[in-house]
DNA sequence: TCGTGTATATTCACTGGTCAGTATACATCA
DNA sequence: TGATGTATACTGACCAGTGAATATACACGA
């Protein structure tokens, strides 16, 4: 593997190219000889580092998992108040993010689209183990934050906000509906939370 | 245009053969050979009746954005109950339908991925007209609920829960994830509406 | 220190196949 | 006879993947 300092493995380089490629155009409108030209590669060197396009697609979605899921914790950790505030500000942030105009939404989201037709596709199961990291991690802080039994359920909700909010802000492009989310995760954790606003805000019946 | 009376219009057949297998493979999976063989007609009759396959693509959605609007608006009426009762049904037939091994998801958010390199394919804004019918016969039934100001914001945070449905149900292939967005909408909802049950099942206090 | 073998890494040129779209001609019917 | 509709057969581009050869790095024995 021959390189200098400044520059990436070929490996890396090809998975990077990949990474810009498919998520900006989409995974089948992208062909293997595209990939292999913005990695300044040729095809045939992309072939010996990865088995096919298939290969090539979970690679580049597994690269992913991680930073994805250590941005919403960082998001999270970053936020001021109770888990209700930080939900939202994973909402808030996420419209940041959608406002600019490159955005394209969710990768994972977007590959299980585009592989419907591959139900047993590698890919598809790298998307899943994501989004079941993102949903767990969800489930331990709404545990931490004393919601009891209501967490697994409000963990479900807020991922279907989440990616809702990735579906119907692809389809608009605007991502003012992402607030709409946060506003409707934070109902839902706040009515959970044990010192309750919903309810606790209401006057204590003198029998209590 | 010959035809017995028992075949359709060759139109309405292509369209329809166009339909089956653009839903159920992916648009950019299925060839333009395939639909027209589907439809018992060879491809340049397709293009005597289509300029081209985004035209097929844009006339598939077009037919499937009245009936899928009927569709909601019979489960909705045919549904006991408040306003909330009425949308978490909606849910509910959607999981009946998701547990269906060939459902496949939204197709209109299916297009906007499988296009999302062509931001102006008339696809797409077929796609953005549907939801946004959707959103506005929500936003009406809240509204006649007597939401009063939230109908908006209710009509956008089903949407969200709706198409968070679609893209994790698709995923995940469980549909037990939309009996939780049944549950967030409708607690979502109940909260707004004039008697509200989450305030109102709580005893009164004396001095009210 | 000089070969020499071997695994790694890369290139050029190619194949077989598919795809969207078309040129041209034939048929049917008002 | 002219508009509508359908068929056969084709084009040119693209695409995933491959064959065969080459270059580099390093280990090890003479």
């Amino acid at each position: 593997m021959l390189m200098t300092s400044s520059t990436l493995p070929t490996r890396e380089r090809i998975i990077r190219a990949a990474g810009k490629l498919f998520h900006g155009e989409g995974i089948r409108a992208v062909s293997v000889d595209a990939v292999a030209e913005k990695a300044g590669v040729t095809k045939r060197t992309l072939y010996y580092h990865f088995r096919s396009k298939d290969d090539l697609i979970a690679a580049y979605l597994d690269t992913r998992d991680q930073p994805n899921l250590a941005l919403f914790q960082r998001w999270f950790a970053e936020t001021e108040g109770d888990v209700a505030d930080k939900v939202a500000s994973l909402f808030s942030n996420l419209a940041r993010a959608a406002r600019h105009p490159e955005w394209k939404g969710c990768g994972f989201l977007r590959t299980s689209v585009e592989l419907v037709n591959l139900p047993g596709h590698p890919a598809i199961t790298i998307g899943r183990a994501h989004k079941k990291r993102v949903e767990d991690w969800l489930f331990s802080a709404f545990t931490e934050a004393g919601v009891g039994e209501n967490a697994l359920q409000l963990a479900r909700q807020v991922i279907l906000l989440l990616d809702g909010s990735f579906a119907v802000v692809l389809l608009h492009r605007d991502p003012s509906y992402m607030e709409a989310a946060a506003d409707a995760a934070s109902r839902l954790i706040r009515t959970a939370l044990p010192g309750s606003a919903a309810i606790d805000r209401l006057p204590v019946p003198d029998y209590l």
